[in-house]
This record gives C-alpha cells, structure tokens and sequence, in this order.
DNA sequence: TCAACTGTCCTAGTGTTGCATAACAGTAAA
DNA sequence: TTTACTGTTATGCAACACTAGGACAGTTGA
C-alpha cells in the first residue's frame, strides 16, 4: 500500500491521501475489514504531521467508509453507508449531475458519455475482480 | 433568470452562483451568445458585491463557459471547449471516476447507476428541448 | 503493572480564501 | 467629448483551512 502525496498540487495533502484511499477501496486494492497503515508510521513514511494522516482518515469516516476503534486503529468498513436511502440517492445524484453538465460543457454527447461511463465501470469492477482471485 | 444564494450553505457564494449558471446552460436555460446580467445589476439583486460577480464569471471563463467582451458584458460561448481533446477526455474522466466510485461506496450497483445515469441525461436533455420549442 | 502501541484533543503558526471598497479603463451612443 | 454604461485591477481585512507539535487516553501483551 504505497501513497503519493505532493505538496504543490495545489489539493490539501490530506484530500489527496483520502482520495487515494477512496480509490484503492473501490478497486478492491483494500478489502473490507483490511486495517489502514497506523497514523504514526504512515506519517513518518509521507512525511507527514500524524494529524494530517488523522485528518484524512476523519473524513473517510465521515463518509462512511472506514471505521476507527480507538486504541487499535483504523479499519476498512464491512457494511458502508451510514445513509438512508434518500440521502445516499442525493450524494450519488449531485455527483453524477456534475458528471452530465461538465459533459454538455465539453461537448461530449449521450452515447460517448455512456461509453465511457461503462468503461470506468468495467474498469474498477476489473481491478476488484483481480484483486479478489488473488492476482 | 433568477438566481440564489446562501450565505450559510458552507460553499463560497461565489461558486453557488457559477454552479447555477453551469446548470443554467446544460439545462438550456441559458441559449448560447445570451448575455449574463451585468455584474453591478446582478450583484445588486443579490445583494453581493460585484467583485463576488465577477469572480463566478471568472471562474466560468477559464472553464470556457462564458467569455467577456470589455465594455460590452459577458455571453455564454457559443464555440466551448477550448481544450484539447485529449485534456477533455482528462477532465470528464475525473468527474466520471468520482461518481463510479461513490457508487461504490454507497453500495449502488452497476444497472441501477447506469439507470441514475440515463436518467439525468434525459432529464437536461429534455429540459433543453423544452427550451428551444419556446416552452 | 509497565511498555509500546493505538487514536484524540488542544493549541498555534502560516497561508489562503472570500468578500468588500475604491479607483481605473474600455465601449458606445448622443 | 461627454455620459453612462460595461468589465478590471489594487488593496485590505476578517475568517477559515492546512499543517504541525505536545500532552493525553484507550488497548494489548509481556
């Protein structure tokens, strides 16, 4: 598990660290249950402040995604979503819509859309699916 | 063309304002060439100062939404995109990853976000139509 | 109990952001 | 050229965000 930050890429380092989390646990490079590197070592590894590793993993937590038990660490979540259905309907929609109108600004079409949403789908459903058979 | 703002909304009033137009002209609510309020009226009717305008217009602008005609106002542009294509591709990539991977997390499955998908594509598809048969 | 690990809280320095006021400059029409 | 629009730029300042260091507290195993 090795993560990158850069301290001139203009996003807080913290985002980007908790990004990257995002990602790896929706591509299956992070299993559910998985414990996430403790905030001491990590930071040392990324030269961090340990409250900025902190910081990343509150807003993970926040979302739902990991789950911290005090003394012993951070954890992948077994069962996500905190929400309720309407409000995991919001979340969802508000992104996608910024999906759909940046995509009427670059004028990219219905069909192209579509293709390459399905791509991405396939992609992390791939990675999941290659992590699970152990490759 | 009304807009709104909230001062308490926790997002920079001036990116509410940019995101309304964004929406504004996905949804064909905005034609291109129309001309956006000019920052004093506008800026006076939300009671903002004008440099908060002229930032969500700037903002606009760099993403080539709008552009500015000294002495004349802004317009909706008529001709987007002043990126490459492979840059576009780049940027339309991002936001599609960030809504696959909330997905993900919100334990949505493939068909029902490619229906959410399909659905918002009709939603401001239908919208623009609706505005240019002079609904 | 003690040591070594885990995360948490409080506090502070630094830089950035958000919003504002004011003076400036281009455009157009009378 | 004057007037009345348009946007632009410079500056200030309060609030907030980001990162960090030190002290504190729970957990585990020897």
């Amino acid at each position: 598990m090795i993560f990158q930050v850069d301290f001139k890429a203009g996003k807080p380092v913290y985002l980007q660290l908790a990004d990257q989390i995002r990602y790896a646990a929706a591509s299956g490079k992070l299993r559910p249950g998985e414990p996430l590197p403790s905030l001491r070592p990590l930071a040392e590894e990324l030269r961090l402040n340990r409250n900025t590793i902190a910081k990343a993993y509150a807003e993970l937590e926040v979302q739902g995604i990991i789950e911290t038990i005090p003394g012993k660490g951070f954890f992948l979540k077994q069962k996500k979503s905190p929400f309720t259905e309407p409000v995991r309907q919001r979340l969802l929609l508000t992104e996608i819509d910024e999906a759909v109108v940046m995509a009427h600004h670059l004028q990219v079409g219905r069909e192209k859309f579509l293709a390459l949403v399905k791509e991405r789908l396939d992609y992390f459903e791939k990675k999941s699916n290659a992590v699970k058979d152990g490759e």
